[in-house]
DNA sequence: CACTCCCGCCAATTA
DNA sequence: TAATTGGCGGGAGTG
């Protein structure tokens, strides 16, 4: 402390500035350490002002090694800082930038500054949340310690908790693995089953978390107690087995977070007290519950709260109880992926999907649109596990040769996926945690195909058809799609994507495909919809309230895939509702989350692609879907999932542009259509494409004008688009039939929008986004070609489409093009797609440019902070506003 | 005063 | 035995 002291007066300025302090510091340090033992003198003072700056130093000084790391590390920060934007605003941009911190802060390392949350946020900040799976990065706890400027202790008290969400394992002594949110979401869902089983007759039965509380008290020990460390345990590393020895390790933060997260993944309300929560587990723990243990277990859980506070995943709030106002912390995480999807897969049997191949998956495909090695890796985070084994156990591993394969293929997709997912998140995580981060995972999608899947396939198309004459094919390939609905035959199958020739639509191998959505707004609002009806019951409130501008607009802006959905009839109310419903989330947890009821799986999604698929359900439902709709998770799904776009949306945030267009479109006949496919069971992971239906709006080509088409998105479960061509037969005149990978299904739909429209362009460009997929290898059918695969597709695009959206795709390389692209087409069309934004953009492609614009409202108004990534990002593509 | 939660002692584990 | 992990709770900072 001394030495801050030190630090403070002079070095207030900025370290980083002035390595000479740094080195003095570090002489002075050792002498002025002597307090503490050995390492803790060397770097813990610096640090403070400087963190990075002066730790370096030192820590170069110390080793050489560690200096080259952290020169790495440096490079990338600027990149994958996004989460910083959470926190500090200042911080965005660089989290380097210490010394901009340090200015506020130099004055006085005041507590706050040494808050165990800002330091997990200086440590996540060093850190990309989806890492390319290439590139393992490992972390010594010493030298974070020193870079961070604080002892080792403190960093303990994070990788333990990102342990337990499995953003990190340990690999060795001192060594830990970074994985990222990669597999967060399937560790979400896990948790949250495991919760389901522990806490869920708690939680659920009860209507409020006060009332938890009491039962707890009583439930505590019953339920919770014995199994709790156990569960926990194998639901952290379900890969790895449960911990072997669960001495003390057991009780640690790491059960601990465990439990926490899967309080609030119980919790209807997604609010839990601390009070309540340091019962429960102590309960578990122990049934004589001891003030002090009381108050050490809260302690605790401060600890893990502000871990989980810097992830994004929860905020504090306060809740108002009778008795009285109540500390507590609200997931503001994903929620949806792991429940009732499983009432929906059903037929997706297997999807469990392995986060491991997932991981394996989105690296590949990283680095595949990197436009280099595509597969290289699919191991990576395999070999993470075994890291993780070492230290612990090792698993047992589910993975079946299907998955590996369908990786691959889906891998690609998956990787796009991810790729959006950080790029969204990024962008999103910074301004708004909420729905923001996880907004897509790889898992939750598969499940939401699920979902879809039963209704979808049929439903969707039905409606395309309804909205498009055109579309002959739509029939033929719901049916097919219907194949697909049992992923793991579909895989064996696949590779055979149905085409239909002439028709506008996409044919996805049967297995791949899972839904179709077409969202015709008014048309389609024509349309009888049973489903939507059912599902605007649900959410009656939302479409009446919801004006259809608004959503539009925001559909466009987000997501175009939320707002595809919405573009049905229903959807659009849907969305509404969800926007209000979102809008009204408050703190106050009870009220609004009980909206939700039950949106088991609806929550999390976060991933538009979940959204997707709940539109899709209820749009494309009609027939199938009111079945499916029927089913009360469905209902409850998309109601959440909606609220939560509309959460993130921000009805006001209407970027001018988009705004046009989504009321164009809405005045238009478009009709966003999504397509959903889902990848076979084996994908758990899966991939989504969605084509921005918004395209035509977003286009601005004429999209207006084109109306008629607007295959708002196209959801292809990885393996499908990887394995199986998509072949899109261009709907109206524009015979777009080429079919363009799987992964490009989005791109496809899009194209037929496009092509429908005559202006072929914009369809293309939410091709050239899915260029991307190029990367995968798509077996394909298709002639497409690796490099512009998607363009293909039909002539017509392939000639705008090659030439101009692969071009801007060229940013590829980065997700963050991606998202711009997606961003572009997006939107116009659906009326609200909040979170879809995310996914929109992903499909959007450059090509429509308002879209982007929206995004850039959505984002840039929701997080202020959006990662220099995002910003570029948007920026590029933004160029339009 | 209550809420947070930093700090670091010291025990359990591991190398 | 030394080092690493990490439980734990005193007590300080904040509001």
């Amino acid at each position: 402390e001394n030495i801050f002291d030190r630090s403070r007066m002079a070095p207030k300025t900025p370290i980083k500035n002035e390595p000479v302090d740094l080195s003095k510091q570090k002489g002075c340090t050792p002498e002025t350490n002597p307090i503490t033992p050995v390492k803790i003198i060397d770097r813990p003072q610096p640090d403070p002002w400087t963190p990075t700056a002066n730790l370096k130093i030192l820590v170069s000084a110390a080793s050489p090694d560690m200096r080259d790391r952290e020169k790495k590390k440096e490079l990338f920060r600027p990149i994958e800082n996004s989460e910083q934007s959470d926190t500090p605003d200042s911080l965005q941009y660089d989290i380097v930038d210490d010394s901009t911190v340090d200015e506020f802060e130099k004055q006085r390392p005041s507590r706050k500054q040494k808050s165990l949350g800002l330091l997990c946020q200086k440590f996540l900040a060093r850190y990309p949340n989806y890492p390319l799976s290439t590139e393992k990065t490992t972390i010594s706890l010493d030298e974070v310690a020193s870079i961070l400027g604080v002892e080792r202790r403190r960093i303990y008290d994070i990788v333990n908790v990102l342990e337990s969400l499995h953003l990190v394992s340990r690999v060795a002594k001192n060594q830990y693995c970074w994985h990222g949110r990669h597999n967060l979401s399937q560790t979400l869902k896990m948790l949250q089953e495991a919760g389901e089983l522990q806490y869920g007759d708690l939680m659920t039965s009860q209507p409020k978390e006060q009332d938890l509380e009491y039962k707890f008290g009583e439930r505590k020990k019953e339920t919770v107690p014995d199994s709790l460390d156990r569960p926990l345990l194998e639901f952290s590393e379900p890969d790895c087995i449960s911990a072997s020895a669960n001495s003390r390790k057991d009780k640690s933060l790491r059960i601990m977070s465990q439990k926490f997260v899967m309080l609030f993944l119980v919790s209807k309300t997604k609010i839990v007290t601390l009070d309540i929560a340091a019962k429960i587990l102590i309960e578990e723990t122990q049934d004589t519950v001891d003030h002090s243990k009381f108050k050490t277990k809260v302690r605790r859980l401060y600890d893990i709260a502000n871990v989980l506070t810097s992830l994004g995943l929860i905020k504090k709030v306060h809740v108002t109880e009778e008795r009285g106002r109540k500390p507590a912390f609200k997931w503001i995480g994903p929620v949806e992926f792991p429940e009732k999807t499983d009432e929906l897969r059903g037929h997706s049997p297997t999807s469990d999907p392995l986060p491991e191949t997932q991981r394996g998956a989105c690296a590949q495909y990283q680095t595949s649109a990197t436009g280099k090695q595509r597969f290289t890796r699919h191991s990576s985070f395999n070999s993470a596990q075994p890291c993780e084994a070492t230290r612990r156990k090792v698993s047992s591993e589910p993975n079946s040769p299907h998955q590996e394969r369908q990786d691959e293929n889906c891998s690609k997709m998956i990787n796009l996926a991810a790729v959006c997912r950080q790029k969204i998140e990024e962008d999103t995580g910074s301004a708004k945690n909420s729905d923001i981060n996880l907004p897509f995972s790889l898992l939750p999608v598969p499940g939401d195909s699920d979902f879809c899947v039963n209704p979808l396939p049929q439903a969707v198309f039905p409606v395309v058809q309804t909205d498009v004459p055109s579309f002959s094919l739509p029939v033929g390939i719901s049916s097919q799609a219907s194949h697909p609905s049992t992923p793991a035959a579909s895989k064996t199958e696949n590779g055979k994507p149905t085409l239909v020739p002439n028709q506008p639509f996409l044919c996805f191998p049967s297995s791949s495909l899972f839904m179709l959505c077409g969202g015709l707004q008014e048309n389609n609002l024509s349309k009888p919809l049973p489903t939507a009806g059912d599902l605007a019951n649900r959410c009656p409130e939302a479409q009446a309230a919801v004006p259809p501008t608004v959503c539009q607009k925001r559909s466009s802006h987000k997501c175009s895939s939320p707002s595809a959905p919405v573009d049905d009839e229903e959807p659009a109310a849907k969305k509404q509702t969800l926007e209000h419903s979102d809008l009204p989330l408050s703190l106050v947890v009870s009220k609004k989350p009980s909206e939700s009821p039950k949106a088991e799986s609806s929550p999390g999604r976060g991933c538009s692609a979940a959204v997707h698929l709940e539109t899709n359900h209820l749009d494309l439902a009609s027939p199938a879907a009111t079945e499916v709709a029927n089913k009360e998770p469905t209902k409850p799904l998309d109601c959440q999932e909606q609220e939560k776009r509309s959460q993130n949306k921000d009805p006001d945030e209407p970027s001018p542009g988009n705004e046009h267009i989504s009321k164009d479109n809405a005045n238009q006949p478009f009709q966003p259509q999504y397509l959903y496919v889902q990848p076979t069971a084996g994908l758990s992971s899966f991939n989504f494409l969605f084509s921005a239906n918004q395209a035509p709006g977003a286009v601005s080509l004429a999209a207006n004008q084109l109306p008629s088409l607007s295959v708002p998105c196209v959801m292809v479960p990885s393996t499908a688009l990887a394995s199986f061509p998509l072949v899109c037969s261009p709907p109206f005149t524009s015979p777009l039939s080429p079919v363009p990978d799987g992964s490009f299904s989005a791109a496809a739909s899009t194209n037929f929008s496009m092509s429908s429209l005559a202006s072929a362009t914009p369809v293309f460009i939410s091709t050239t986004a899915v260029v991307t997929p190029k990367v995968s290898p798509a077996p394909s059918v298709d002639p497409q070609q690796p490099a512009h695969p998607a363009l293909h597709l039909s002539p017509v695009l392939t000639r705008s489409c090659s030439a101009v959206k692969l071009d801007s795709p060229v940013c590829m390389g980065h997700p963050v093009t991606l998202l711009k692209l997606q961003q572009a087409s997006s939107a116009p069309l659906t009326p609200k797609s909040i979170r879809p934004a995310h996914h929109e953009a992903f499909f959007k492609t450059p090509g429509s440019l308002g879209d982007p614009v929206a995004w850039k409202k959505n984002e840039g108004n929701q997080t202020r902070n959006a990662s220099s990534v995002q910003r570029r990002l948007e920026i590029s593509s933004t160029s339009p506003d």
